[in-house]
DNA sequence: CGACATTTTGATGAAGATCAAACTGGGTGG
DNA sequence: CCACCCAGTTTGATCTTCATCAAAATGTCG
């Protein structure tokens, strides 16, 4: 089940007790089920709450004059759209999925309540922010100043590590429902020359991804190719072919900083 | 003074008392000087508090292997950097000086007990990171799918918005203490391409970066062609020549929503 | 004045865009 | 069951933009 991918992630910045983890659990009871290229949030439009997805991908995304996408942000399972959306009155970009999707919705108020019962989702959330934003400046790095193929092995090794993170791989293999056109969006590619990365990725026996299915044959190389520096996502297994796995104890969780209040 | 540019920001987002501006001022008492290429935080560091820029620029910038910087964002008077950055053990990416650079330091202690006595600054720093991401997700576009010409026009009705909301214009000109070396790594353009862009952007008779000097000959034109929407900064005044200028009144700030913790 | 960073100019080359068309493969309806 | 359709993928040929290399010009500061 998704949700304790999600509560597990939580965990990786504070300690929930069973009673947390229900919290959680019960909050997230109102699901949506979403078609593909479905639009969840159009750009100048405001909400009034979050979106947790549970199932499926989604992203953001601007589009641009001349009809050309570019994708800012890949958002999986487990990832909670926009928490600081209800600021706004007004987003300044879309939100779409890419494959059929499965969200939890949780109002603001609910979200309110949450975070009171459960005292470190705001730090939890915090971070995510912070790995938000880390990530999005990865991307910039990508698209200005990395080859295509150096881009596109980065981008699949970020995608690896994060569904590894949620336990969507199945040993050097995950489902990406996504098409070679939503990768040269996100890469700012043509979906041309995507193709043709694609199998010189392939012929360099470092991954395939076909069939909406990603295929790690050589990590370390994909990881070479790519500059991919794991920090930045500040996973708890830096790598998901790491083979030292802490047995048991899992991360210490960062000593709580007395109270930080939401900064 | 700058830090009356901070306090009237800050007062986009929350409405802040005599005492609570004071307490503002009184906070950002312990100052420093750097010099220009100063290190301020290097990637992988960790800190213990925040530093408001009061003057010159700062930037953020990543390192890639072959000596080439990509510059992530531009920090300008005004700007809190790295509120959050007390929560990581690591810095994945480093601050630096461009120009000289006067900032107060924050301690961590202090920005909380800030953030109590002025309950609206929550609000506003969150406020600021939403604008700061959106900037950064307005970079990947940048970078991703504009020409060299477009790009630099973008960037520049960018810095020139956000200087002016800072009343660090004079007419249509400002100083940007920077050089064009600093705009290549920010743009992901080559230094001798930066030159020839701006070459162009002179004889197109659109703006003109010389001295350090960036004077706009016609705003309309360069928000055109580098597909400048201001929406994503949320100024209050979204274009710097807008000649219509709110008498009196300033903006409302948004209705404070009961709480909002931290979210 | 001379060292040094920055800006400017020229010539060549490579990465990737664009255009056009053929090929797959799964789904639909007759 | 087959014919068709359509989205997605693959291939080929040509063109543009920008990087790179090299060197000259300009300006700044001790």
């Amino acid at each position: 089940m998704i949700i304790d991918a999600f509560t597990h992630r939580l965990e990786r910045f504070a300690v929930l007790s069973p009673e947390e983890k229900a919290a959680v659990r019960s909050a997230c009871a109102n699901t949506r089920s979403l078609p593909p290229r479905f639009e969840l949030l159009r750009q100048g439009e405001s909400t009034t709450g979050t979106n947790l997805i549970l199932s499926g991908f989604a992203c953001r995304y601007t589009m641009l004059p001349g009809g050309r996408r570019q994708i800012t942000a890949y958002l999986i399972p487990g990832d909670l759209c926009d928490v600081r959306a209800c600021m706004l009155d007004g987003m300044d970009h879309s939100i779409g999925t890419l494959s059929p999707v499965e969200v939890a919705q949780l109002s603001h108020d609910s979200m309110l309540e949450l975070t009171q019962r459960v005292p470190g989702l705001t730090r939890a959330v915090g971070w995510s922010t912070l790995v938000e934003e880390a990530t999005t400046r990865e991307w910039v790095l990508n698209v200005g100043h990395r080859t295509a193929l150096s881009r596109t092995a980065h981008l699949f090794c970020e995608l690896f590590s994060r569904m590894h993170a949620v336990d969507l791989t199945h040993q050097n293999m995950c489902e990406l429902p996504i098409t070679q056109s939503d990768l040269a969006d996100a890469l700012a590619l043509s979906p041309v020359h995507v193709n043709r990365t694609l199998m010189k990725l392939r012929a360099l026996k470092l991954a395939t991804f076909r069939h909406q299915h990603l295929t790690i044959h050589d990590f370390a190389g994909l990881q070479e190719v790519g500059g991919f520096d794991p920090a930045y996502l500040r996973l708890e297994d830096p790598s998901p072919f790491s083979e030292v796995r802490r047995p048991g104890a899992p991360a210490a969780p960062r000593s709580d900083h007395a109270e930080t209040p939401m900064i």
